[in-house]
DNA sequence: ACCTGAACACCGTTCAAGT
DNA sequence: ACCTGAACACCGTTCAAGT
């Protein structure tokens, strides 16, 4: 009844969970259900990932490939409010791919795949003083404001979208002062 | 041997869980073993709470006022450093306070910690134009700060002190310029 | 190579029972 | 009220075995 069996186990595998992850949320998302998914036992999956961490850091990894693509051909403030509105629309990718549950350290496809979506960030601030800091601040910013939305702070606020937007045009970047 | 016998059960778990949290993370924080610390059965535990989520609760509402305890006092730029420093030093409890592990609406206690941690916060910034969303812009700007450096971008800085400083330092706040 | 069933050591949670 | 042991339905992971 299907055509999973010579070859493609773990494309499959990584769509099952890929799906579990986003309907259910990462605490629900077990090997084992992903396995019955794909019509297979329970302890198939291990002949494509050595164990649960390093399927978690695939699919971290394909969030990074979606949210690159979510950014692609924006600058400034539109990139930022494209950034937000990524993490609302997946949120449970979102935390995956920025909870802590995977090392960068131990994942280098990971921390590639994470690096180049910063490159692409941070070549919006290029023409900016101190472009360094301001592109880790613009970064900061927008990745608090998804996940301080995401955990429901800001629950009074009654249009989103405007004060997405607002929250990003309040700030301006300058050279850092170097005070005592 | 111990004195956890007669009412003081419900301290004893959180005592022992705040260890286990700090120490081993989150995912191997287990009742089991929170009750095997307090010296008690493995479902004694549920005399005092009805779930696990809602031990979790508890130990999040600590660290927010241990959060509000580290903010007291400073403004500014000092108030940012300092909230960076406290996820840098309780990775584990910061990443429970804001991991999205636990909803603020089924917990009113832990969403009133947080309130008054961001009323803190939002205090310092009373006197600027649009306060509210200087406010927002300020915490986002720290929080994402803190979770990006917890999950190992920024590996490359080596002075991680001043990289905090500098960032904060990068950030001005102005009304914002309805545009369009 | 790829897949299977049985087994192990854990969980959270529930239940009937003891004091 | 507070605590216990037994039980249930799950896990991730390992192993010996089949094709």
């Amino acid at each position: 009844m299907s055509t999973y069996h010579h070859g493609d186990l773990r494309s499959a595998l990584l769509h099952a969970s890929g799906e579990l992850l986003e309907e259910q949320g990462l605490a629900n998302l077990s090997l084992r259900e992903a396995a019955r998914r794909a019509g297979v036992s329970h302890n198939a999956p291990y002949r494509h990932f050595p164990d649960r961490e390093t399927l978690l850091a695939a699919l971290a990894a394909e969030g990074f490939g979606m949210l690159g693509k979510a950014l692609q051909g924006r600058t400034g403030r539109e990139m930022g409010e494209a950034y937000v509105r990524f993490a609302l629309e997946h949120p449970n990718r979102f935390r995956l791919m920025f909870g802590g549950q995977l090392q960068l350290d131990r994942h280098p496809a990971l921390a590639a795949a994470a690096d180049r979506t910063y490159e692409a960030l941070a070549a919006a601030f290029r023409e900016l003083p101190d472009p360094g800091k301001a592109a880790a601040a613009a970064w900061s910013l927008v990745h608090g404001l998804a996940h301080l939305l995401l955990d429901g702070h800001f629950a009074s606020i009654r249009n989103r979208e405007a004060f997405v937007r607002d929250v990003i045009g309040a700030v301006r970047y300058a050279a850092a002062q170097r005070s005592a």
